[in-house]
DNA sequence: TTTTTGTTGATTGTTGACAATGTTTTCGAT
DNA sequence: ATCGAAAACATTGTCAACAATCAACAAAAA
C-alpha cells in the first residue's frame, strides 16, 4: 500500500512535507515580498486565517517566525504589522551587506570556476538585454539574482542565508529605488568589472570591487532618498 | 496626563511588554545556551508546557521563534530537537563572524573614542586577572563579552544583532572548545594586539588584525576537533 | 468647549479538546 | 526465538471557544 503511491497528489506530497504552519508563513512572507501588503500595513489573524482556509492557530505561528525573519513586527495586544524599515536600519543593512560582499568577492577571486563565470557572464548578458529594452523592473530582478549567485559560489551557506535575509528585509525599505533608466548601462557596466576583478584571482582587488558596488548601491539609495525629502520628483529617463 | 506614566510598577511594565511567547522563548533559550539542554536533544512540549505552567500554544509559537533563529529544528509530526551544528556550518560560521569582525575592526580604527577604547582596556585587565587565576571558563565568557562589546562600539545595530546570532548558534557545536590553561597568556596578549592595531587609525591594519584574530580562533577549533577525532586527548595544561 | 469616565465592539492572548501521525508493545505464526 | 501485524500509547497538528485587552465612541462632569 505504500509503493502504490509512487505518484502522489502534488496536493498531498506537500501536505506530507509542509504542515500548515509552514504553507502560511511562505504564503504571508511571498505576499509581503510582492507588495501585496504594504510597509505598515497591519495583518489581521482572523482575516489571513479565513483567506487562507486556516484557523488562527497556524497563522498565529506564521507571524512568531516572521517576526523573528525581521518580516513583520508584533505589537503586544494590538496585532502584527508588516516592518517599514527606517533610513537608519537601511544603511546599516547596507554597510553589512557590503561587508559580506567584500567576502564574497575575495573567495570567488580565489575559487570561481569557469563554469560559474560562464552563467555569471550570461547573466549581465540578459541584463544587458533588459537595459537595451529599458526594462528597470525586470533590470532590477537581474540584479538580485545576480548577486545572490555570487553569494551563492562563494559556497558559504551560513553566510548565504543571512544575506538573502538582510535582502528581504530591505526590500521592506519603503519605496526601494529602481535604478533610473538613464543609470542602466552604467549598473550593467560595473558589473561586468565586478567579473573582471574576480577573474583577476587577486582577492583584495576582487573584495575592494564588490564592496565599492554595493557602497555606490547605498549611496544611489541615499541620493535618491534625499532627492525625495527634499521634494525634487525622481525623474526616471 | 500622558508624562505621569514615567514610573512604572515593575511588574506591570512585565506584563505589558511580555506576552507568555516571549516569556517561554526567552526561557527556552535560556536553558539551551546554558547547556541545559544538550544539543540533539528533544524538547517535548507537553512537558515544556507542564513545566512552565502554561498551556502548549505559547510553547509551539515560541518553538517557531527559536526554529527561526537557528537554535532548534522541527520535524513535522517528530517534534523539535536542540540543533547541533555539524562541523561544516561552525566553520562557516566562523568565516562568516571574521568577515564581520574585520569590518568592525576598520570602523573602529575611524571612530573609536577614548572612553570606549579605556573600557575595551579595562575588560582585557579583567581576563588577566582570569588568566592569572588560570580560570579558563571565566575567560571564555570574558573574551565573548570583549568581542560582543567591540561589535557593540562599530554602531551597526544590524551587525550586531545578526553577530549574536551566529554567537549563540556556534555556542551549540557539540563541546565549544574553551582555551587550555596554557594557550590563555597568548590569547590576552592578542587582544592587546587587536586595540593596538584599532588604536594606530589604520582601518585596514585594524581590520586584518581582527580578521586575523577570528581566524585564529577557528582553527584552534578546528585543531581540537582534529584531535578528538584522532583519540588524542585534549590536554588542559 | 474640554476633559474624564463608562460602555461597547473588535482583536488578540490563551486554553483545552479533538484529529492525525509516529512509536512502542503485545501477541501469534513460523 | 524471530519476525511481522496490529493494537495501545504517546506526541504533534489543528481547531474552536473563552478570557483579556485595547480602540472608539458616548455620556457626564469640569
Amino acid at each position: 500500500m505504500a509503493t502504490m503511491s509512487a505518484a502522489l497528489h502534488p496536493t498531498i506530497a506537500l501536505l506530507q512535507n509542509n504542515s500548515l504552519t509552514m504553507v502560511v508563513q511562505q504564503e504571508i512572507e511571498r505576499a509581503i515580498l510582492a507588495g501585496e501588503f504594504a510597509p505598515g500595513a497591519k495583518l489581521n489573524e482572523a482575516a489571513l486565517a479565513l483567506r487562507m482556509g486556516v484557523s488562527r492557530g497556524p497563522v498565529r505561528e506564521a507571524f512568531r517566525m516572521l517576526d523573528e525573519a525581521g518580516l513583520v513586527r508584533t505589537e503586544k495586544n494590538r496585532g502584527v504589522f508588516v516592518r517599514d524599515i527606517p533610513i537608519d536600519e537601511a544603511i546599516e543593512i547596507y554597510e553589512l551587506r557590503a561587508a559580506m560582499e567584500e567576502s564574497v568577492g575575495r573567495r570567488l577571486a580565489l575559487q570561481m570556476t569557469d563554469e560559474q563565470r560562464t552563467q555569471a557572464e550570461s547573466l549581465v548578458h540578459v541584463m544587458e538585454d533588459a537595459v537595451r529594452a529599458r526594462d528597470a523592473h525586470r533590470y532590477h530582478l537581474l540584479n538580485l539574482q545576480f548577486h545572490d549567485r555570487l553569494v551563492e559560489m562563494a559556497g558559504n551557506r551560513k553566510l548565504t542565508a543571512v544575506y538573502r535575509k538582510l535582502v528581504n528585509e530591505i526590500s521592506l525599505f519603503r519605496r526601494i529605488n529602481l535604478a533610473s533608466e538613464n543609470q542602466l548601462p552604467a549598473s550593467a557596466q560595473a558589473h561586468w568589472e565586478m567579473l573582471h576583478a574576480i577573474a583577476s584571482g587577486q582577492p583584495e582587488v576582487a573584495g575592494r570591487a564588490m564592496f565599492e558596488h554595493a557602497i555606490q548601491s547605498k549611496n544611489r539609495m541615499l541620493d535618491n532618498e534625499a532627492r525625495r525629502r527634499t521634494g525634487v520628483p525622481v525623474t526616471n529617463h
